[in-house]
DNA sequence: GCCAACGTTGGC
DNA sequence: GCCAACGTTGGC
């Protein structure tokens, strides 16, 4: 099984969302380096859900794949910010793939990451990462979780 | 709202 | 193929 790290906007789509809409495709990927990384997604693995572009950012929870790469009806509808005029519906540019929740998490913010040893070297925290979809170790997933469901340092 | 980082586009 | 211009992302 593999993990990897999915961002969201909160305003957007936020867990919460996640967890009423019980299962949704995550479209509107409009990036190649992403695009490999979704059709590698299989059924069954899981992945850390991110609020980006949030007050504070950080990690909201845990997803599952449950249906994998195919086309994103999105990149077809004109009325859409996700429209791609330059993609054939014969052969569609971009793909998305459907995820479920599976734990709501303590909220982990972004500064308690960057503090986390176990993610010293992953790609959410780099410099200037704009990747909305990174893969995971074992260990930086597990380390997520073990920190999500412990008692956050702030709380009571 | 600002800015840094990065990806994409298009002229040459 | 190079590179400047532009658009987007995302933290602050």
């Amino acid at each position: 099984m593999a993990y990897w790290l999915m961002k969201s906007e909160p305003d957007v789509f936020g867990y919460d969302d996640l967890v009423a809409a019980k299962r949704e495709g995550w479209d509107g990927i409009r990036n190649y380096q992403a695009r490999i990384f979704l059709r590698a997604m299989r059924k069954g693995d899981k992945a850390i859900f991110y609020h980006s572009n949030a007050t504070p950012p950080g990690v909201a929870g845990v997803a599952k794949i449950v249906g994998e790469a195919e086309p994103d009806p999105t990149q077809f509808d004109p009325t859409c910010k996700y429209f791609d005029s330059g993609s054939n519906p014969d052969e569609p540019r971009w793909d998305l793939v459907t995820v479920a929740p599976v734990k709501k998490l303590r909220f982990i913010p972004l500064d308690e990451l960057r503090t986390m040893p176990e993610l010293a070297e992953c790609r959410l925290l780099a410099k200037g990462n704009r990747l909305s979809v990174i893969p995971l170790t074992d260990d930086e997933f597990e380390a997520i979780v073990a920190a999500g469901n412990a008692r956050g340092r702030s709380a009571r």
